[in-house]
DNA sequence: CAGTGAGCGAGCTTCCGCTTGACTT
């Protein structure tokens, strides 16, 4: 008989804790939630007050038997899950699949992982808050509803497929708004003047820059500014020195370590996500997915030590911070380093650089304010107005500055400034070298996978443990790309005022240029402007926010959930009932013009398969001809002449063995057509003049690679063939693949085995045939609705 | 991956949050 069972979310957490709780405690973990509403139709019972109908994830189906054989024998359980509404969930339904018994079963949370926090825990057990489970299934059941009720309008609407859901369509609304106020940007520009200035101080000369106060609109202003500049005489007219102190930025959490790791190491969150999870598990650093900036006692303790140790007394400032964000629900600590006074790591490149980041992060926000002293001197000319002003900074004491300063997402920093010359007032100080510098403004940035995060915590939506897939999901369903696009150039004036001289010249800057910065493509404006328009409440950048207040409230006892539900459903539901009768369907649509060979309109619009152009009426007797969009193409920026391009394929160019060759572009780019084989065309050939030889050419190497690829065939029968592949050699079979093990040599091997290999692996996948009993039975209901849908649409028209 | 753009039409797609491996043929 077992004394103890704690059960915890994380494996790595588990054996942690079992080394503090000694020989009486067993602990074992959950791997997150172990049941989830079912997959099959919604998943909840509408009619009978939203019940939900749990099933045991498939993937934890083995875990649950072993936790309930081990329950069996066990005097107490502690459900030690994490003390947020997830958690509290998580430990209900193990209380519930595991049958437990409320008396020998208690509840303990802790917030670090630490020895007092977990023995302070055991002696303070307490009973599994129903009100915040109650808040949780709400939590799921709300986003169910929204995520299995507005996806298939999508898929009648739009496209297949497609998908929408609280988080991920707010997501995406960012980032086609952003590309509209992009779009309607005007780049207006402005001259702004610099200055060298010269000064003689005890027989020393001294060289630096101030800049005017003002800018001018008009290339004349600059012009006319400089011509003043003259003959005019120089001076200090005055100079201000302010004391200032900056402060270190808050321990990493997993949105500000995202962030800091995409601007100073370059990683993609998920990366960032990766790496942190392997140091998490060799133990090297504390829980990655969390909100909280918290720090335990004894690492601040720890901090403090290594601080004075390493640096002294005087750069020791011990902080406890505490989030402003209100969504933040802090079952975890910060994200620090396990042991502080480690100050690295073994492993590859990306964790050390990943852990030292995180150090440095932790240790400096335990240190002291830099004291900086800035300067201001403002430089009056005679015969002008405006004043030119030079600044300057002076650091008295680093601080924490001696380890970490975070960086800015915005990519014009400021100029790093640098001590000034001993000025007095009334100096005199001739000018060296005045220009004036056409600037055009900025258009509002892009989003980085990591200022999206961050915009999304602002918002509150999304938690740390989901930033990551959500921005892996709104690209695998195509709405948005992250990519790197070239700039182009862009002239602007400079003019300059030297040794009395003006001088002027048009100079070339790169515009435009942007580095893995995330657009929208097509089918994402097209799908955002829809659900924007039929279902306005779910969009609103609020929503998420006023649902967490209506969950607050279902956790604090003071309203039912499923009552709650049911004011969000109802009106809900009946939007969903009118887009569904009512929207047309789609598409994007644009008028392009007029072909000019045929006179017949050439449209471009998103089809079943996406963007795609379209020569001809579909109401037409002669139906239209479609081609699909390029990869580099869209339907919004696609010219009348691009897209006739398009059609000019399919052709065929010569002829080989006595078959045609044509070139014609498809799904994956470019491709060669010979027998009913496809071969695609390289990158540096170019489709449309792409000659016989080299389409022979390249039908050949391919060939060859088969050839080459392909270990064994058998002639009597000609679909089971040996190939080489990534992963070792395998056995093909029609479009089926089947690994050979590593033990037998694949050319030893015969037909016979070959195909006695197919039917063992195929007999080891029998895992899904009690699924479709109950499938067929659901399908009638899916059926019976979707032709009413039909029917509606069709009146309408 | 597969080179399409529909309506005789099967059956499928989809959400958000918690957690890790297993394993690609």
């Amino acid at each position: 008989m077992l004394k103890n069972l704690v059960i915890v979310e994380s494996p790595a957490k588990a054996k942690t804790i079992e080394n503090f709780l000694g020989k009486d405690f067993t602990v074992k973990s959950s791997l997150g939630h172990i049941r989830d509403l079912s997959k099959k139709n919604l998943g909840i019972d509408i009619e009978n007050d939203f019940k939900p109908k749990y099933e045991i994830s498939p993937d934890k189906v083995k875990l649950v038997s072993e936790l309930k054989k081990i329950v069996k024998n066990t005097d107490t359980v502690w459900l030690a899950t994490d003390e947020d509404r997830e958690g509290e969930a998580i430990s209900w339904h193990l209380s519930e699949v595991l049958k437990l018994n409320e008396k020998r079963t208690k509840r303990i949370v802790f917030h670090e992982i630490t020895k007092t926090a977990i023995t302070n825990a055991i002696s303070n057990p307490r009973k599994i808050d129903k009100n915040l489970v109650d808040a949780q299934q709400a939590r799921r059941v709300l986003d169910r509803l929204v995520g299995f009720e507005i996806s298939p309008v999508l898929w009648r609407k739009i496209k297949p497929s497609l998908s929408a859901g609280r988080v991920q369509s707010v997501a995406v609304r960012l980032i086609v708004e952003r590309e509209k106020e992009i779009k309607n940007f005007k780049a207006v520009s402005s001259y702004k003047i610099n200055g060298i200035f010269k000064i003689i101080k005890d027989n020393k000369t001294y060289l630096f820059k101030a800049e005017l106060s003002k800018k001018f609109k008009e290339k004349n202003e600059a012009l006319a500014f400089l011509e003043s500049c003259k003959d005019s005489k120089f001076s200090v007219s005055d100079i201000e020195v302010k004391k200032t102190k900056k402060s270190p930025a808050p321990p990493f959490t997993t949105s500000t370590l995202q962030q800091e790791a995409s601007r100073k190491l370059g990683f993609s969150v998920a990366r960032t996500m990766q790496v942190a999870q392997k140091l998490y598990e060799s133990g090297l650093i504390t829980y990655m997915r969390t909100d909280s900036v918290n720090l335990s006692n004894l690492a601040l303790s720890t901090a403090a030590k290594k601080i004075t140790s390493a640096f002294g007394e005087k750069y020791v400032k011990t902080r406890k911070y505490k989030t402003k964000n209100t969504g933040a629900q802090e079952a975890h600590e910060a994200i620090r380093p396990s042991y502080i006074d480690r100050h690295s790591v073994d492993g590859d490149n990306a964790a050390k650089k990943l852990y030292e980041l995180i150090w440095k992060r932790t240790i400096a926000s335990q240190m002291a304010n830099a004291e900086i002293d800035k300067t201001v001197v403002s430089i009056k000319g005679s015969n002008l107005k405006e004043k030119f002003v030079a600044k300057g900074e002076v650091i008295k004491f680093d601080g924490f500055l001696k380890v970490y300063l975070e960086s800015s997402d915005d990519e014009n920093t400021e100029e790093k400034k640098g001590l000034l010359p001993p000025f007095e007032i009334n100096d005199i100080v001739f000018y060296n070298e005045l220009t004036a510098t056409e600037k055009f403004a900025l258009h509002p940035p892009r989003y980085t996978e990591a200022s999206l995060v961050k915009k999304m915590e602002e918002l509150g939506i999304g938690r740390p443990s989901t930033y990551a897939p959500t921005i892996s999901t709104i690209q695998k369903r195509g709405y948005i790309i992250n990519e790197t696009r070239l700039g182009i150039d862009r002239d602007y004036n400079y003019i300059c005022l030297k040794n009395n001289e003006i001088s002027q010249e048009i100079r070339k800057e790169k515009t435009g240029f942007e580095k893995s910065k995330l657009f929208p493509t097509d089918i994402g404006i097209v799908v955002n402007d829809f659900l924007c328009e039929n279902f306005e409440t779910i969009l609103d950048y609020k929503f998420t926010a006023k649902t967490e207040k209506e969950l607050d409230n279902i956790a604090r006892g003071l309203k039912v959930w499923n009552k709650m539900i049911k004011e969000f459903y109802a009106p809900f539901h009946e939007r969903v009932q009118k887009t569904l009768e009512n929207a047309q369907r789609a598409n994007g649509q644009r008028l392009l013009g007029k072909d000019t060979k045929t006179g017949k309109n050439i449209y471009v619009k998103i089809g079943r398969f996406g963007p795609m152009a379209q020569l001809g009426e579909t109401e037409d007797e002669e139906k239209p001809r479609f081609a699909g969009l390029k990869k580099d193409q869209s339907i919004e920026s696609i010219t009348l002449e691009e897209a006739m391009e398009l059609f000019k394929f399919p052709r065929t160019i010569g002829k080989y063995e006595d078959a045609d060759l044509t070139v014609a572009i498809g799904r994956f780019g470019p491709y060669i057509k010979h027998k009913s084989l496809f071969y695609s065309i390289k990158k540096d050939d170019d489709p449309k003049l792409i000659s016989q030889d080299r389409a022979i050419e390249i039908i050949e190497e391919k060939r060859k690679k088969d050839r080459e690829k392909t270990i064994k065939t058998f002639e009597e029968n000609e679909t089971v063939k040996i190939l080489n592949g990534k992963w070792g050699p395998y056995v093909s079979i029609k479009k089926k693949n089947y690994r050979i093990p590593k033990n037998i040599d694949p050319k030893s091997m015969s037909l016979n085995d070959c195909l006695e290999l197919a039917a063992k692996s195929e007999k080891s996948k029998t895992k899904k045939p009690v699924r479709t009993k109950k499938t067929t039975a659901s399908k009638k209901t899916t059926k019976t609705k979707k032709s009413k849908i039909v029917k509606t649409t069709r009146k309408k028209k």
